[in-house]
DNA sequence: TAAGTTTATATCGTGCACGACACAAAATTA
DNA sequence: TAATTTTGTGTCGTGCACGATATAAACTTA
């Protein structure tokens, strides 16, 4: 009974961690086309919703520490999508602001979420399903991340 | 419309990648216990299942190419987890069998799967839910594999 | 105000992932 | 059998993720 929990095929993590990779690769046309990355774009997807933003937010809507969004985001000022300064009222805090390169991108990325979704609709998946793998990953990361405090 | 597909928040791709994210770092403790990561702990889960198999066979079970496989084996094969030699019959081919201190280690996980099951009942999931994320994430594995064509 | 603490960001080292490419063994075809 | 193609594995370069650690600014407290 142990044993079998063992078994690849009866773990929900292997398929979770599959799909996420898979997801990505699926992107990977529409995002080479604009020259980004998956994480560049979820970068650029919090920008577009609201700018000037400092790196602590970021990295909280991302759950990415700042190990990791520093250097991330320091290769797209270096491909001129955004700009990173210093706050002047808090001096620790730094400001990201989209370029006007960074925000013409917005436009190539709209249909984007679309053309996965048709993949799906393609397959005679429901929509309500996606609607309802969303909501149950979304309770999960509620109770993962309390469970793992920053 | 095409707008609100671009908010991060109503995206399924993301609770996706950051819910892969937050399980290996559930799984991180016990993991550290056995001094190994988790796509580590995935190949170890495929060689207690059937042992002595080619790196051929390990890819596809855990849709990884051989070139994120070749450096990861031989990591553990440095830790002395598992040994890696050409098959006679084919010597384009490598086997790889665990030695016994990776067959051990199946002792030390055996507990694990369930430890993660009981971070989710003690938050009133039910083990249904657990079952039908399960079979939808496969049923996505399966188009968007095919759509990605090896 | 001086000393200690917290906060915001960053650097460093390690280990995935993966695209592009290399290479030898095996299989196929001419 | 010789030439070609396929197969199985590997190296290399790049970009995440993340733990451990560093550093300066801001805040708190004595």
């Amino acid at each position: 009974m142990e044993e079998d929990q063992l078994l690849l095929e009866n773990q929900v993590c292997f398929p979770i961690y599959s799909v996420s990779r898979l997801i990505t690769k699926a992107y990977q046309p529409h995002l080479d086309k604009m020259g980004i990355t998956y994480p560049q774009y979820l970068v650029l997807m919090v920008l577009w919703e609201k700018d000037k933003l400092p790196v602590n937010s970021i990295s909280k809507q991302l759950m990415l520490k700042t190990n990791t969004l520093s250097p991330l985001l320091k290769r797209m000022e270096k491909m001129e999508l955004l700009e990173r300064r210093r706050s002047p009222q808090d001096e620790r805090s730094v400001i990201v602001e989209l370029t006007k390169k960074g925000l013409k991108l917005k436009n190539m990325a709209k249909p984007i979420p679309g053309e996965l979704v048709n993949i799906l609709l393609k397959e005679n998946i429901q929509l309500s399903e996606v609607i309802q793998l969303k909501n149950i990953l979304n309770e999960w990361i509620e109770i993962l991340s309390k469970n793992n405090k920053d």
